[in-house]
DNA sequence: CTGACTTGCGCC
DNA sequence: AAAGGGCGCAAGTCAG
């Protein structure tokens, strides 16, 4: 029953299924009954008709339908995004790969979705206009029909797919943004908003307290290697300049130095030029890319969407009238491997709200930090040091969560392929590089060097279980957050497009924010929640591990947590 | 000049 | 308070 809440999981022959294909200005909409010719224009009223009852659109790239039926007011509940669902079924153990290949598999290996900093595609020089989605379509459906993991894969193919739909309202709908306070933080920090060429006064002020302090009075500040040069003549002893580096060092150039690669960070990645680029209409909007990392999180295009600073999440507002729910799960990566591994000890664990202090009061560690150290070397592959000393004592305590990521390491270094709990696929080590990846096998490199590149990749492996499985769990409660936030607005609103009901706006790997009508923003509380048990109950059944959330009603993004 | 690579840092 | 996994981005650097 679950399953219904991403969106058609295991769904029969009553949902309709269309596949739309492009045919110059006219859409070809293929039905049970037959093929229908759509001219391009009507399509929103088409799609908007259909939607009325159960249909799953079947497309293929999200990207390159639903923005156009978006901004013409056209919501839909379920789609297959064939794109997405090749890239998983080409990697996943569980496709009979002769089902799925023919003439047309290089071409939709290397389709790419597209975004709005892509330079504008020709019209007829889309390569996805050469390739016939209705076959690809058929392609899949036999591949689903001969796996031993029919269920799971479809659950995924639906939860990516549903993740795409997401991405594309996220893009649509846009993250509130008020300039107006982004402008008064950076004048605050930097001074004002300089002419173009020059630095901003605090950062110029700096530059010359480093030069003064350096006695270097031509030395470029944003210049790491003439940065370098110039500590090394003071006499430092370092070998590169990152902040961490520095802050180790008793001198006078520290403080000035470490706060201008503080501002001027904030100056090029999140500055005037990027409220420029970014922000408009009182909304910031990037892309983001579902499946767009192997591991199966999203990647971002624009804006750099996925590490929006700290710093400047005080310009992230609600409409007036409007609040945002900023929801994110604590410590998911872990849950998640105490779920995949069947760990009741560390399930226990996970019981407490803070799993790493779980641990300490389950008597495994003496503290906290030590908890954290040792599970995410576990987890990432820490080997040295502090994480590397608290192996013994977990695998003695989680033996079967220890075993699972140690069991997938050993396989990575053997060059095998290991997969996440719905079956997304690692890739093989420089393998057939479906896309770009990984470090390619480089002969006549030397034994200490395959040793090394071989524990790379099983730390790859290793990370990849858990990430993977994680982000499958983020886009079940994605998805199934979604359909609760459209139900809530029909229950509470009435008709209404998108962006006048409860709507997601943003999303990053274990968090999420809604953008929301004040008056409803506790029942979107309760939905995420909700939607979070769902998620748990769909990838894990009944296994004991609960997902708790730190949800936030808060009018600035900056006022949660 | 352009393009590829490196460095450093933001996020999880 | 890094390390160990996954990213995007901007500026500097260097080769062609």
């Amino acid at each position: 029953m679950g399953s219904a809440g991403v969106g058609g999981v295991g769904e029969t022959a009553e949902v309709n299924r269309i596949v739309l294909v492009r045919r110059g200005d006219d859409v070809e909409a293929h039905m049970p009954a037959g093929v229908l010719r759509v001219p391009a224009t009507t399509l929103a009223g088409f799609v908007r008709r259909h939607e009325a009852g159960p249909v799953r659109w079947i497309w293929d790239d999200t990207t390159r339908w639903y923005p156009q039926l978006l901004a013409q007011g056209v919501r839909v509940a379920r789609c297959t995004d064939l794109r997405l669902a090749h890239a998983i079924l080409r990697r996943t153990p569980f496709a009979d790969q002769r089902l799925l290949t023919g003439e047309e598999t290089a071409g939709w290996d290397a389709l790419q979705p597209v975004t709005g900093t892509d330079p504008a595609l020709f019209p007829l020089a889309d390569p996805a206009d050469l390739l016939d989605p209705a076959a690809e379509d058929a392609r899949q459906q036999a591949v689903l029909a001969a796996s031993p993991e029919r269920r799971r894969l479809e659950l995924l193919l639906a939860a990516e797919s549903s993740g795409a739909l997401v991405a594309a309202e996220m893009t649509h709908a846009g993250l509130p943004w008020r300039t107006d306070v982004h402008e008064r933080l950076l004048t605050e920090l930097l001074g004002p908003r300089p002419v173009a060429g020059h630095r901003p006064a605090q950062l110029e002020r700096l530059a010359s307290q480093i030069r003064g302090a350096l006695g270097a009075p031509a030395l470029n500040p944003d210049s790491p290697a003439d940065v370098l040069r110039a500590l090394q003549a003071a006499g430092l002893p370092v070998e590169d300049t990152r902040s961490w580096t520095l802050a180790q060092l008793e001198h006078p150039v520290v403080p000035p130095l470490l706060e201008y690669k503080k501002l001027a960070r904030l100056l090029t990645a999140n500055g005037w030029s990027w409220l420029d680029t970014w922000v408009r209409d009182g909304r910031f909007r990037s892309w983001f890319l579902p499946g767009g990392v192997v591991t199966g999180r999203w990647a971002s295009n624009g804006g750099g969407a996925l590490s929006v600073p700290v710093q400047i999440r005080p310009a992230a507002v609600a409409d007036e009238g409007w609040r945002l729910v900023v929801a994110d799960v604590a410590q998911l990566e872990p849950r998640v491997l105490a779920a995949v591994s069947g760990d009741l000890a560390m399930a226990e664990a996970a019981r407490a709200r803070d799993l790493y202090q779980g641990m300490v009061d389950a008597g495994t560690v003496a503290t906290r930090a030590e908890a954290k150290v040792g599970i995410l070397g576990a987890m990432y592959g820490g080997t040295r040091g502090e994480s590397g000393r608290m192996m013994p004592r977990l695998t003695r305590r989680y033996p079967q969560a220890i075993a699972l990521v140690e069991e997938a390491a050993r396989a990575g270094e053997r060059g095998e392929v290991v997969r996440t709990v719905l079956g997304r696929g690692s890739p093989v080590p420089g393998g057939e590089r479906l896309v770009d990846l990984g470090e390619p096998p480089e002969p006549g490199g030397s034994r200490q060097e395959d040793d090394r590149r071989r524990r790379a990749w099983g730390r790859f492996t290793r990370n990849f279980v858990v990430q993977g499985t994680a982000a499958e769990w983020a886009l079940c409660w994605l998805a199934d957050l979604r359909n609760r936030l459209w139900r809530l607005g029909e229950e509470q609103l009435g008709e209404g497009r998108l962006e006048e009901r409860p709507h997601l706006v943003f999303f990053l790997h274990d968090e999420v924010l809604v953008h929301t009508p004040e008056h409803l923003a506790d029942r979107v509380a309760d939905e995420v929640r909700s939607a979070a048990a769902a998620a748990g109950r769909l990838l894990f059944g009944g296994f004991p591990v609960d997902f708790p959330l730190d949800v936030a009603v808060v009018r600035s993004w900056a006022d949660a947590a």
